[in-house]
RNA sequence: GCGCCCGUAGCUCAGCUGGAUAGAGCGUCGGACUUCGAAUCCGCAGGCCGCAGGUUCGACUCCUGCCGGGCGCGCCA
């Protein structure tokens, strides 16, 4: 069964179309494509068409003419209830009460894997997300990027493709260089030496809680190194396994598993940064000048060329990165999305370049940016800077309003605008949040099966019946109920995961107003049979629902 | 100066790639529980979609120019 209502009723009209010409009811000329959207307003219509009017030219027919032509063609399909032909030229749609109810069986049948498609050639995509430099503990960005990208990668998932969520480990060069520096420093207060602190060293208490960890743990290997260089290397490998650590577990905590983490220091050593270099130089994107070796970025759009390996033979960070893209693309991903944060959007134009320079295609290579998430306390900003030591982190957060506020929070807001994150009001008026109306609504449900399992009503899907659903609360459910694998169809393929949030919110609005209005337990058995049938589908989209944002689904709050 | 994102109700934001009379939550005000969970529901009020042009049957949506806010513009990562 075709699950994506919208590609049915778009094969519909265009056999309604081709029937017609057959029937030389209109013209057989070369129309153009039949697009399906949906009406602004629902007593419209469930779907409609702007057919009629963008082939009025073609077909030389007023729009309504065409419309009425072709309304019976469209009305003799099953799914299709009323058709309707209207003012300017649209040609709205309605679906029969009979496919809606056919849905709620389809739902009984495939339970957590409604929503869920499957593919015969599934895509191989790679999602790169948060990130982070190894420096410090995850911040708020970080946690909306998380949040954002997990659930972006369970969206493409549940259209049937294979995604691996990678994090990219800049586990090399002069932050981590600083990083081991600033270790070092407090290392030697730990053992009562006092020098400067090294001035773009990071601030944060955390390096000292790193500081006692080493001296905790390592003494011994500590007092075999020879030299200066040799000790801040070693505290900066300590230090960062003690980072990823910490940041591996913030993001379980946040239910975001990775698939790989992938170290940018194992590109430098095992090679492919200088095969990188050779790949792009055998294209000719490569020149040298002053004796540093430039990538022509400006032949692939960006404004200025790049520097790649400096004079003294260093590879920048943007050589290591390309390299660290060409694998990708050698492992053979048939879609690469980065999201990246918002003070890197000046890199996206080079790296894309190179994209490009190496000859993957260019749609297939798609980066999104997180837009900055302010953190509100009280009314006042909070700024978050991990050199000063003043940020507020991802776990503190995590802390404050759990996992699936945190969640929802990050994802509910488009991911262009900037999000002005109130964790005063998160917290306080935690009972107000949207997620817990969602969760509400799906307790709710839980607790009428309780309390039929309490009076011994047995739940009968079998004894459903059509009649009892054709009423207004109970139409609106199940045409949101239909929808709900086209909405994760149109989030995945648009990169958009916050149309979910506001999918669910208007599935539980829905429900809200189908409770107040219809006693689901009564003394009618096929009345009740058949709203429990609604109500259990309700739960079960609900719940799959929440489950691709990665937030929980209670049975009792 | 150049580039990216944003500007929609008092506040926070949707608006489904150009469609019909611009929506929701919060906040304000007024209603609804002897009955499956009132963490809910119903109603009222609230708008020159930043401004000005352009494209066309039709623009919150696309183009251009301004205005305002945020971020970036390293051979740091």
């Amino acid at each position: 069964m075709e699950l994506i209502i919208k590609e049915q009723i778009a094969e519909i009209l265009e056999r309604a179309i081709q029937d017609a010409q057959r029937d030389g009811a209109i013209a057989a000329a070369q129309l153009p494509a039949a697009r399906i959207e949906y009406p602004r307003e629902e007593r419209f219509g469930d779907y409609a068409t702007p057919f009629a009017m963008e082939s009025a030219k073609v077909l030389k027919k007023s729009p309504l003419d065409t419309g009425n032509i072709l309304k019976p063609y469209i009305e003799k399909y099953e799914c299709v209830g009323q058709v309707n032909v209207v003012k300017p030229g649209f040609i709205n749609i309605f679906l029969s009460l009979e496919y809606l109810f056919s849905c709620l069986k389809t739902i009984h049948e495939e339970k957590d894997a409604y929503g869920r498609n499957v593919k015969r050639n599934p895509v191989r995509v790679n999602l790169e997300f948060v990130s982070a430099n190894p420096t410090g503990p995850l911040n708020i960005v970080s946690a909306r990027a998380a949040a954002i990208g997990d659930t972006l990668a369970n969206l493409i998932e549940a259209t049937g493709d294979i995604v691996d969520r990678e994090f990219y480990v800049n586990d090399y060069g002069n932050q981590v260089f600083l990083l081991g520096l600033s270790v070092l420093h407090r290392y030697k207060e730990l053992n009562g030496e006092t020098v400067a602190f090294p001035e773009d060293g990071y601030h944060g208490e955390y390096v000292r809680d790193i500081a006692q960890y080493i001296k905790d743990n390592f003494s011994d290997e500590i007092s075999r190194c020879s030299d200066e260089q040799e000790l801040i290397d070693y505290m900066a490998r300590r230090a960062v396994e003690y980072n990823v650590r910490g940041q591996k577990s913030d993001l379980e905590r946040f239910n975001v598993n990775y698939r790989r983490w992938f170290s940018e220091r194992t590109l430098h050593e095992n090679g492919s940064v200088e095969n990188t270099l050779a790949h792009l130089d055998s294209r000719a994107t490569i020149y040298d000048e002053d004796g540093k070796k430039v990538f022509r970025s400006t032949a692939f759009g960006d404004d200025k060329d790049r520097v790649v390996v400096r004079d003294d033979g260093r590879p920048t960070y943007l050589l290591a990165d390309i390299a660290y893209h060409k694998d990708k693309i050698d492992r053979g991903y048939g879609l690469i999305i980065d999201i990246c944060c918002p003070d890197h959007h000046g890199y996206i134009a080079r790296l894309s370049g190179a994209m490009k320079a190496m000859g993957f295609r260019e749609e297939r290579f798609r980066v999104l940016l997180a837009q900055q998430v302010n953190l509100v306390m009280e009314g006042e900003l909070v700024k978050m800077s991990k050199r000063l030591g003043t940020f507020s982190t991802m776990s503190d957060l995590l802390d404050e309003i759990g996992v699936d506020v945190a969640r929802y929070f990050f994802i509910m807001r488009s991911i262009d605008s900037h999000l002005d994150f109130d964790l005063a009001l998160a917290k306080k008026q935690s009972s107000e949040n949207p997620v817990f109306y969602l969760q509400y609504a799906h307790a709710r449900i839980c607790s009428i099966f309780r309390e039929a399992e309490k009076r011994r009503i047995p739940y009968e899907p079998a004894r459903a019946e059509m009649r009892f659903l054709d009423n207004p609360e109970s139409i609106v459910l199940m045409k949101l109920l239909a929808k709900f694998p086209e909405e994760i169809s149109d989030a995945a393929t648009a990169l958009e995961p916050h149309r979910i949030t506001n999918y669910l919110l208007r599935l539980a609005q829905a429900y809200h107003r189908f409770y107040t209005e219809h006693r689901v337990l009564s003394d009618e058995e096929a009345q009740t049979a058949t709203y429990m049938t609604l109500c259990d589908a309700v739960r079960i989209v609900l719940k799959n629902g929440l489950g691709l944002l990665g937030v929980s689904a209670p049975e009792r709050m």
